[in-house]
DNA sequence: CGATAGACCTGTTTGC
DNA sequence: TGCAAACAGGTCTATC
């Protein structure tokens, strides 16, 4: 379900409701959700009465900081669902509930990849994937020079835009919208990329993050706002979940293919 | 080093 | 119609 526009919709959704807002309860109904501590026991002690300070997203994880400054880093995988209501809600695949002073905080996941840890500021590097992350594509760091410098290997490019240790928040979706508004084929080796390319592509990943944002996301099936609205990106795609339609610039069949294990469409006269 | 398959799960779509 | 296989926004591990 989300990338990197999915998790920043829920982010700023839920960043006005929680900060400040202090945890009640909590209860976990999938143990399997809780990664850090390895007790689910110690989870709900250490967590519960604790206020939230701050609400932010990085890369594709969700970190609440609470006033101890442990942070809680939360993973959605795939079908991860975060949800605030000022009202008691049920849901049929809830995972982790919340009482707060105010209003209620669902987890529901329906394959159970997500994941929830509660970490000490000094333990933060126990959740590899966090600690590993690369720029963010719509910080400043993120440009040619940083790309250039990344693109080293023969890998195809799209294996590297993949890697969250380069690029922090991509995923299959806006992937594939990148490289397709920047004319590069995503089986192309990523150090045979023309500096023109790269720069093509900076600006593609940059501007297909910035409207999946401005979109609320792409709602394929599952992804839903932190107050359960779904995203309307899904509707502007060019090539995720098209193959076999036609190229909206070209009128060409999109093609279909696999790439780190990933179906990729692609336009085969538009992406050399 | 890299590419690939399998694992983790459940639900929906596709193909025979 | 029915049932099994394939597939789904992600990432981690094992294996060759």
């Amino acid at each position: 379900m989300p990338e990197l526009p999915e998790v920043e919709t829920i982010v700023r959704g839920l960043k006005p409701k929680l900060e400040g807002n202090r945890i009640l309860e909590v209860e976990v109904y999938n143990e399997n959700t809780i990664k850090n501590p390895e007790s689910v026991k110690e989870f709900k002690e250490r967590i519960t009465g604790k206020k939230i300070i701050e609400v932010k997203r990085r890369g594709k994880y969700i970190l609440f900081i609470l006033e101890d400054f442990a942070h809680v880093i939360i993973h959605l995988r795939m079908t991860g669902q975060l949800i605030y209501s000022e009202k008691q809600l049920s849901f049929s695949h809830l995972r982790l509930e919340a009482k707060l002073s105010k209003g209620f905080l669902y987890f529901n996941d329906i394959r159970k990849f997500g994941t929830i840890s509660l970490l000490a500021k000094e333990d933060l590097a126990k959740e590899k994937g966090f600690w590993t992350l690369g720029v963010e594509p719509l910080g400043e760091s993120f440009g040619f020079e940083y790309l250039k410098s990344k693109l080293v290997s023969s890998k195809p490019i799209k294996n590297l835009l993949l890697d969250q240790r380069v690029i922090a928040g991509l995923g299959n979706i806006y992937v594939d919208e990148s490289l397709f508004f920047a004319g590069i084929s995503p089986f192309k080796p990523a150090k045979t990329l023309s500096p023109e390319e790269i720069s093509k592509l900076v600006s593609s990943i940059k501007f297909v993050l910035t409207k999946g944002i401005e979109n609320k996301g792409t709602s394929f099936s599952d992804f839903v706002d932190s107050y359960g609205g779904k995203g309307t990106n899904q509707n502007f795609l060019q090539v995720y979940g098209r193959g076999g339609e036609q190229c909206r610039i070209c009128g060409k069949v999109l093609a279909k293919g696999k790439i780190a294990g990933r179906t990729t469409v692609f336009c085969l006269h538009c992406q050399k």
